[in-house]
DNA sequence: CTATCTGCAAACAATTTGCATGTCG
DNA sequence: CGACATGCAAATTGTTTGCAGATAG
C-alpha cells in the first residue's frame, strides 16, 4: 500500500486513483500548482480524469488538512503540500513561488498585536514579493 | 470644486460623478469594501449606476494608485484607499477586515531575507487572522 | 466638439453542482 | 453490496469586454 493510499485511508476518505493521484502531485513539487496545472500535469497518465474531480479533491485534501489553499494575488487558487506556518516568496517577473520559514518572526508580531491591540491574532498568511535569483541575473 | 475632482483630474481622467462617487465611497470606510458593497452602497443615491462602471472604475483607480486591492481569501477583492505598507487583521468571525501599521517589521524581514537567501524583496502583503475586539466579547 | 466615459448585455474564467454511472472497501 | 466517488455538462460567481449613446473639459 503506498503512502498516499495509507494517508487518504487514515483521513476516512476512499483512496481512489484520482486522488492518489492529486495528492502526489501536489505532494512531488514545491511548485504550489493550481488546479487547471495540477489537471494538465496528471492528464497524460490519467486521460479520463475530470477538471471538477480535481477541484473536489482539492476540497477534500484541503478539509482533512493535507494541503492548504494559498492565495498569491492570482485569478487562481495555488495549493500547498506544506502545512505548517510559512510565509511565500514571490517572483513578481517569472511567478515561481517559493517557501521560507516564518515561526521566528511570527512569535514577535503576534506578540506584538496582542499586547497593543484587542485583537487576538491566531494565525496569518503572508506573501512577499520581489525578485528571485534566477529573474535577477 | 470637491476633493474628490481634483484628485481625479491631477491623475488626467475625468472627474464624473460615478468616479467621484466611487472614490469617496473607498474614501470614507475603513471596511475594505469589495465591488459588490461599494455598487449597492452607491445605488440609493446613483440608481442608473452600473457595476461595470464600478469594477471600471476601481481598475482606473488602482492604476492610478489611489486605492490598492487586496484579497483576504475570499472570492473577490477588497478595496483599500490606504496604499501605504501595512498589515490586515481579519477577523475570522465577523470577516471585519483592519489595518495595522508594518512598516518596522518588516524592513526587519526584508534585511534579513537579502542576507538569508538570494531573493530581493521589494514589497508584502500580510494578513493575520484572529478575533477581533466585539468578537470575542 | 471630441476624446473619454457610462451602462447595458454578452462574454469569460475559475469554480461548484446535479446526477447518472462506476467503484472502493 | 452499498455508500461514496467520478465525469460530464450545466450552473454560478466574480469580473471583463464591446459597443452605442452620453458627457466632461
Amino acid at each position: 500500500m503506498t503512502n498516499a493510499t495509507q494517508t487518504l485511508r487514515n483521513n476516512n476518505i476512499k483512496a481512489t486513483p484520482q486522488r492518489i493521484a492529486v495528492f502526489n502531485a501536489i505532494y512531488s513539487t514545491n511548485k504550489h500548482p493550481n488546479a487547471e496545472t495540477i489537471f494538465r500535469y496528471l492528464l497524460p497518465s490519467y486521460p479520463s480524469m475530470s477538471l471538477a474531480t480535481v477541484y473536489k479533491t482539492l476540497k477534500t485534501l484541503k478539509e482533512c488538512k493535507l494541503i492548504q489553499e494559498i492565495n498569491v494575488g492570482e485569478d487562481s487558487f495555488r495549493y500547498d503540500f506544506n502545512i505548517t506556518n510559512h510565509s511565500h516568496l514571490i517572483c513578481i517577473n517569472c511567478k515561481d513561488v517559493s517557501d521560507i520559514n516564518n515561526s521566528n518572526w511570527f512569535k514577535i508580531i503576534k506578540e506584538e498585536i496582542r499586547s497593543n491591540t484587542s485583537f487576538t491574532p491566531l494565525y496569518e498568511q503572508v506573501y512577499i514579493y520581489g525578485v528571485c535569483n534566477e529573474c535577477s541575473e
